[in-house]
RNA sequence: GGAGAAGUGGCUCAGCGGCUACAGCACACGCUUGGAAAGCGUGCGUGCGAAAGCACUCGCGGGUUCGAGUCCCGCCUUCUCCGCCA
């Protein structure tokens, strides 16, 4: 949601902004349209709430037949406009929400297709033998069983075992690790949210086609499909004083995603899955801090890729590419042996200040409040991680050579094949 | 699930149906100071308006009343006790 005024002052801006990212920009002309009908309303609404204020004041004092009848027929009249105006703000909230944050000044206008290379890192491993993917491996080193996640739940839930749940779990302890030492604390958050959380962070709660999200029945509760949800969500209604920012988190949790309309993409292994674990960053921070964290969270997760030695390569996304929330994103892909590309491993954002005037979640400072900001970055979607890693450090017989920098949290070198 | 109590600003809390919802803490700015603390002053929920100002706001939604933080009804949440339970 952005700033009403702000809506108003920039319209033009508004619209094109709107247009940059891929979404209608006819609801722009929709919204200012409703607001002036609004905010019309509320002038002559308050009109008549300060004459029958007045009138009361007077019967305080003077109680008469005709004050009352006079306060009585200010009343019914209020009771006719009052639901207008109602209706009138909930139309242009519903609009207002539809809005997306617009992209910051230095993204690059396009589609998908012109998001940019920023650069490559590390060096492609050149195997002397024909590569595997992750779901081959898997099975060889009996640490990925897919058939199970299906009789037991449905295609798309998979169970992780034996040196590969030991793996899971220490990329969870060195990811923590670091994160510890740039200051985030370290968080468990329910894997469910209600309906105003996720929209308040810029999802689409309940859009049967595209559908990302899963509900419960009965319930106001979702699955979350990050941990952002639940961080950013932990504040909402808040007004924090200036000197507790930034505020890091970094949260571990389950992720839950429909995948309604990918039908046929990535159908192999455990890429495009329903459900899978994520530590995720989150920061709350000053307006204009917010920049140079965003910077911050992207050398976190290249570091990390670079400290497991797997070649990635930064992207930064184009307008068309950012969704609803983000004003920048960078992508980062780790090359994937078995499909000969990179693919998507790490995605961080600068919110600004959507989600906070959305949640309601405020800084105070100068004797006023204002509207914060908030990032998120992946540090590790566990699942994905496990890939490259299975990927890039496979051996001819199909065991796994452990990173250097994750042995000391698994306490070995290599995950063997199992007969 | 049962019984009781409570929800007022970032926090702690006052508020017999009627002026502008009390106060303290915290925070910001200023004065004071060699510097700080203390002290003093100002500000510190939302909307509309260029502004003066007006309206709204006491968990949420209804109702009674000329008038509701206050009375009535429903719901939600939290706390205490009981029950069940990893």
């Amino acid at each position: 949601m952005l700033d009403m005024q702000y809506v108003r002052d920039n319209a033009e801006l508004v619209k094109k902004a709107t247009k940059d990212k891929g979404f209608d920009s006819s609801v722009i002309d929709e919204l200012l349209s409703i607001d002036e009908k609004h905010r019309a309303l509320i002038a002559e609404v308050e009109k008549i709430r300060h004459d029958r204020n007045n009138l009361n004041d007077q019967l305080k004092k003077n109680r008469t037949e005709e004050l009352i009848s006079q306060s009585r027929s200010l009343k019914a009249e209020l009771d006719k406009k009052e639901p207008e105006l109602d209706a009138l703000a909930q139309q242009v909230k519903e609009l207002a929400l539809k809005i997306p944050n617009p992209s910051a000044a230095d993204v690059l206008v396009g589609k998908e297709e012109d998001n940019q290379v920023v650069r490559q890192v590390g060096k492609i491993k050149d195997f002397s033998f024909p590569v595997r993917d992750h779901l081959e491996l898997g099975m060889l080193t009996k640490t990925l069983d897919l058939t199970a996640g299906t009789k037991v739940a449905q295609s798309g839930f998979y169970y992780v075992k034996g040196m590969g749940a030991m793996l899971e779990f220490a990329l969870v302890q060195y990811a923590l690790n670091k994160l510890a030492k740039h200051g985030f604390t370290p968080v468990i958050t329910p894997n469910v949210a209600n309906e105003h959380s996720v929209v308040g962070c810029g999802f689409q709660a309940r859009s049967d086609k595209e559908r990302q999200i899963y509900h419960i029945d009965g319930e106001d509760l979702d699955l979350i499909g990050t941990a952002e949800i639940t961080l950013v969500g932990q504040h909402q209604d808040t007004t924090f004083n200036a000197s507790d920012l930034p505020l890091k988190y970094a949260g571990y949790s389950y992720c839950y995603r429909y995948e309604k309309g990918s039908y046929g993409r990535d159908v192999r292994g455990i890429i495009r899955v329903h459900e899978f674990r994520k530590i995720e960053m989150v920061v709350f921070c000053l307006p204009e801090e917010s920049d140079a964290i965003h910077e911050k969270l992207r050398e976190i997760e290249e570091e990390i890729w670079t400290e497991l030695g797997v070649p990635y390569q930064l992207i930064k996304m184009a307008t068309g590419d950012l969704g609803n929330a983000a004003s920048r994103k960078y992508d980062i892909e780790a090359w994937m042996p078995s499909q000969n590309k990179y693919r998507e491993v790490t995605s961080t954002s600068n919110t600004t200040d959507f989600q906070a005037r959305r949640l309601g979640i405020k800084v105070r400072r100068n004797g006023g409040t204002e509207y914060l900001h908030t990032l998120n970055g992946t540090a590790f979607a566990l699942g994905r991680a496990m890939i490259a890693i299975y990927e890039n450090y496979q051996n001819e017989d199909g065991s796994i050579t452990i990173p250097t920098v994750l042995q000391p949290f698994i306490g070995t070198t290599v995950i063997p094949v199992q007969k």
